[in-house]
DNA sequence: AGAATCCTGATTGACGTACCTCAGAAATTG
DNA sequence: CAATTTCTGAGGTACGTCAATCAGGATTCT
């Protein structure tokens, strides 16, 4: 009734049990007839391991590192937020994660993060800084697999990457910014800070769609909130003092002050965001804010963990699995 | 390290393992003294029965059944391929999935497929109709966990639903729609069955925004496709004769002729439809399609097989287990 | 020919739970 | 007080896979 067996296997394939093993796991030391012999075998009897059976067996433990910026809002807190829930369902896979918080850009605080970690694989979240990526380079080189998450390090030679598709992400917030105010008046883009990959991307692709098919509009220059609420305010109200502020793209954290700058504003500039945060979602039902594109950060963990499951046992991660999809909120569709 | 055992229980509780099995599975023959002990070493040692061990041990094997509309287009096509793949991967977790194609709109073969299944669980997709209810009601009577997909049934008094929101999509529409077009023109709503539950409540949702916040548009009387490139094809030519189309919202499946048609259109009005197919994503690509409000089908499978797995074991699924989020794509966010 | 290497078989003990039997202790009954 | 019933302990086997060991046969090399 519960189909059948390595033992089936074993005995359609004329081999024992131990060989079956060999193959299936592939551990190497079994003659190419012998291999093709069970992996017929295998395709006759219609046999699928057994997952309950192999995990209860095998009890290897994974031993995984969060290298991430500390923080109590927005984002990060909702990374926080998904990392801890996680570890409950994965203690049970035998999965062991360690949160290792960093000081916000403090390059040599994340530097020294990264030093002397004692587990499989480290995921870092980080901005993009020669220190780090060569000590990237050097936990790599230990034999500890590297995967960047949410902003890409691709020059330091992490093993993949887990988020989601900035320029992709910053096309979509143009687009969308384009069609609602209507092909004119001027935009602000407030990024973080520009020395974070993710930043950076996201801006390009805004300014590409908006150069691209929004000719009408005009794009003011770049400014840094460094991800803090009352830069991000003081940036937004002295913008302002133009008429013609049509729409502004926020890229990273800082909406709190966001928030309150737009709603001193009349008439209500579009305002485009990123993360569905507690703050944004208010933003968003209230009217506040248009529009809020958003990673799925728990799934985007899930796939950390997933690929660096993969990474430890040295089987290729399938090559789409670090993409973290883009979910997109207007008022009418949060959840 | 992987957690407290039996075993463990046993020790605090200062029973024997044979005890702690009674009470666990409830076989009775314990005092109350001891249940109580036991109990109080579970909460205390936090001891979560491991599934896999258990379904190993007692040779357990789940049997669902997925009663769906056949077809090899569009929306269907998707989820049997969805289906397919989840096959592979939870036969070894031991679920055998049996996919029973229907034919679509036929209340009699719907009723004939759900008649006579062997299995613990049953998710159906199906239109409203007394019939269809009864069935369910009686399946559901006699053992069987029923959960509607896609289209909920709420009357059949199934266990649970998995699918989107539906007004929410349709509201979601609604709001993109009446902001695209600038609220002002006609709109054009095309259905495949108002008897299909999902169908009606996301036209619900639709109308609501667009005479809540969008009354500058005017809202044509609403087509029903039956799910028929053809159909659908004519009645957006017909609604087109009127200069002032500005807007079309197709509910449900022959998205091919309404490529069709609007690829004729001058000027193209805003199209905005549902489920991410390769017809609608490659209409989104070149630009005839504005939007596309997407159910992931696949996480929807998985969620229902979950909440069936939970039914069968009689622990009631999360509250939200069984909603599919909403997925929004625009030309510039397609994956 | 002898030694080294490679391939395969046979066997064993986990993993955590379910389910069974048998025996003995404790509590209840007549 | 003896006879019964109720409760508890001890121990075992099974589920399917992983992982390891040991031993011996077949090849290859020197």
């Amino acid at each position: 009734m519960s189909g059948p067996t390595v033992r089936d296997v074993a005995e359609v394939a004329q081999v024992s049990l131990a060989t079956v093993d060999r193959v299936l796991n592939n551990r190497g030391g079994v003659s190419a007839k012998v291999v093709d012999r069970v992996k017929a075998a295998v395709a006759q009897t219609g046999y699928v391991r057994n997952l309950a059976a192999a995990n209860l067996s095998r009890r290897r433990v994974y031993r995984f590192c969060f290298v991430i910026p500390s923080g109590d809002t927005g984002f990060i807190a909702l990374l926080h937020e998904a990392l801890a829930r996680e570890q409950q369902r994965l203690m049970e896979e035998q999965v062991l994660v360690q949160v290792v918080p960093t000081k916000p850009f403090d390059v040599e605080d994340q530097v020294a993060a990264l030093r002397n970690l004692e587990c499989d694989a480290v995921a870092v979240m980080a901005s993009e800084a020669p220190e780090i990526n060569e000590e990237i380079a050097a936990l790599h080189a230990s034999g500890v697999r590297v995967i960047s998450l949410v902003a890409d390090l691709p020059s330091s030679g992490r093993d993949a990457y887990v988020g989601p598709d900035n320029v992709m992400a910053g096309r979509t917030a143009g687009e969308f910014m384009g069609r609602f105010i209507k092909d004119q008046g001027n935009v602000l883009m407030i990024a973080g800070s520009l020395a974070a990959r993710d930043h950076s991307e996201r801006l390009l692709g805004f300014r590409m769609v908006m150069q691209e098919r929004f000719g009408g509009c005009t794009l003011l220059p770049a400014a840094q909130g460094a991800d803090n609420a009352e830069r991000v305010e003081q940036i937004v109200l002295e913008a302002a003092r133009d008429r013609r502020l049509a729409g502004i793209y926020a890229i990273g954290a800082g909406n709190r002050g966001l928030v309150r700058a737009v709603r001193t504003l009349a008439p209500r500039p579009t305002t485009i965001v990123h993360e569905l945060t507690p703050t944004s979602r208010e933003a968003l039902r209230s009217g506040t804010f248009d529009l809020v594109i958003d990673q799925d950060i728990l799934s985007g963990v899930i796939a950390a963990v997933k690929i660096m499951r993969d990474l430890t046992e040295a089987t290729t991660p399938p090559a789409d699995a670090g993409r973290i999809k883009l979910n997109i909120y207007s008022r009418e569709n949060i959840q």
